[in-house]
This record gives structure tokens, sequence and C-alpha cells, in this order.
DNA sequence: GTTTATGCAAATTCTTTGCAATACT
DNA sequence: AGTATTGCAAAGAATTTGCATAAAC
């Protein structure tokens, strides 16, 4: 993702452009599953840890990203793809290998949606299937 | 649940059912949404928390407990109802109140399933539905 | 008597906050 | 000037391990 198009998306989601912002933007972005904050503080070592919280709270709030849990029990952080203000619409099913404890996006698979029982309102949905990856098998 | 029952599930997930065991079964099976480390913490306070670490994850190997997360990043434990040795297939779906924040079974939804892309086994899924319960509305 | 389970204490890891310094508008 | 952002350090919370004792077989 450009600089131009990571402004923009800070934009649209009220965030202003710091450079910091930005870098984890391109970060999130050029990652091909979610992220940990681990995995982000490992790889974008000029940023603090306590700021790349911060900030991954921040765009969580303001709906840039997703955040799901692991089948290590840990939580990942997503890019949205969509631009909804108050909830998500562009879910995807992970996958979590028990062997090689990493998650994968299935990108093609959007998650199933059920019918909600009455009173329940739904925001957003964690799919995640666990099991073995064709690497691992 | 009661003495004979709990030893008979334990003994079919090849556990031996010590005191300590059975009473985690019991306290697992009486608690009507899953339960975190913490809360059994609480509720058993006769055996030490590493104990009912150990033991939990004892379960989750035999299968006899689920593991999921929750829409706060904690790791909730819940007494399988099926039978099967190698994957789980008695899932229900989950939902998560981002007000409230409680962890609600919903025993009458089955998680619904998906095509997997060629390669991936599955053992087992989280569905969890994240938004407001109808307490909270 | 050997293996398994347990409790206690401590180590580890991860998340979160306080606060002073810096950068932005 | 005033607000927002950041880094550093430290606090807090939860998970996990080492080890000696106790229980089970």
């Amino acid at each position: 993702m450009d600089e131009a198009k990571s402004i923009e998306i800070l934009l649209e989601h009220g965030i202003r452009p710091t450079a910091n912002r930005l870098l984890l933007v391109k970060v999130l972005s050029k990652a091909e599953h979610p992220l940990t904050m681990k995995e982000l503080e490992d790889l974008v070592d000029t940023i603090d840890k306590s700021n790349i919280f911060r900030t991954l709270s921040l765009f969580r709030d303001q709906h840039l990203v997703h955040v799901l849990q692991d089948g290590a029990d840990a939580v990942r952080y997503e890019l949205c793809h969509s631009h909804e203000e108050d909830h998500d619409d562009d879910l995807h099913a992970h996958f979590y290998c028990e062997r090689c404890r990493q998650t994968f996006c299935l990108n093609d698979i959007p998650v199933p949606q059920v019918d909600l029982p009455k009173g329940y309102r739904m925001n957003t949905i964690n799919y995640l299937i666990k099991g073995i990856c064709p690497n691992c098998q």
C-alpha cells in the first residue's frame, strides 16, 4: 500500500496520519495473515510497544482493524477492507494450524451468518477453524 | 452431573479420575457458560491454580473440553458433549456482549460449516459473535 | 517402589498505565 | 499556547514452570 492510499485510509477513519501510524498501516497491509502485537513489535522496531498497543487500540476503536483470537490464544490484528464505520462487513474465515501454529486467512471463505435469537445485536464475528494445514499434513 | 457419571466421562477420555479432576468436571458441567481459568480458580478455591491449569491442559489434549477465545481475549473452557476422540462434533455458537462482557452459549445454533480448500484438515471451529446482548440493549 | 498428581513459589510473558518529553496545529 | 503523540520505565495480570511432597497404583 502506498503513502497516499495509507493517508487516505487513516483520514477516512478519523485518524490523524502520523509517521508511526502510516508505518503500521503499511506493515499490516503487507502481511498476508493477521499479526499479533509481538509480531508487529519485531517487524517495526522503531516504534515502542506501548505506542503500538495504543495505536492498535485506536485502529480497533475506529474500525480500521479487525481483532481476532487465534488458536494459540493470541490476539491478532488485521486491516479491515470495508469502509463501514459501525460494523464489519468484510469478514472472512481464518484457519489455525495446530502443528505449526500459524494463522491463515481464508480470503475466499466469507464468514457464514446465522440467525440470532431475539434481542441480540451483532457487530462482528470470529470464525476460526482449527486443524492441520496443507504444509503440515 | 453426579459422581458416577463424572468418573465415567473421565475414564472414557483416558483420564484417571482423581478427586480434583472430578470436582473440576462437576463445576464445568454446572456452568451454563464457558469458564475462564480465573473463574474456575474463584469457584474452586481448594485447588491450586497450577493444578487447574495442568488439569485443563490435560482435558484439552484428551478432548474433554473445548477451548475458545472470548471477545475480551480471555480463554474459556467448556465441557464437550460428544464422545469423539479426535475431533469435536458438538459445536455451538457463542455470543460475547461488548457491553457487559459476558459470554453466552447459543446452544440452539450449531456452528455453520464451510468447505475447506484442498489440503486443510479441520479439528474444531470457534464461532464467536460479538455484539450487544438482550440485557444490555 | 515407581509413577502420577498436587501445592507452593517463582519465573515468564504479555498487556496496560504514568509520566515527562516531543511534535504537531 | 495548547493538544495530541510518543518513548521509556514500570506496574499489573495472566500463564507457565521447577521442584519437593503427597497420593495412587
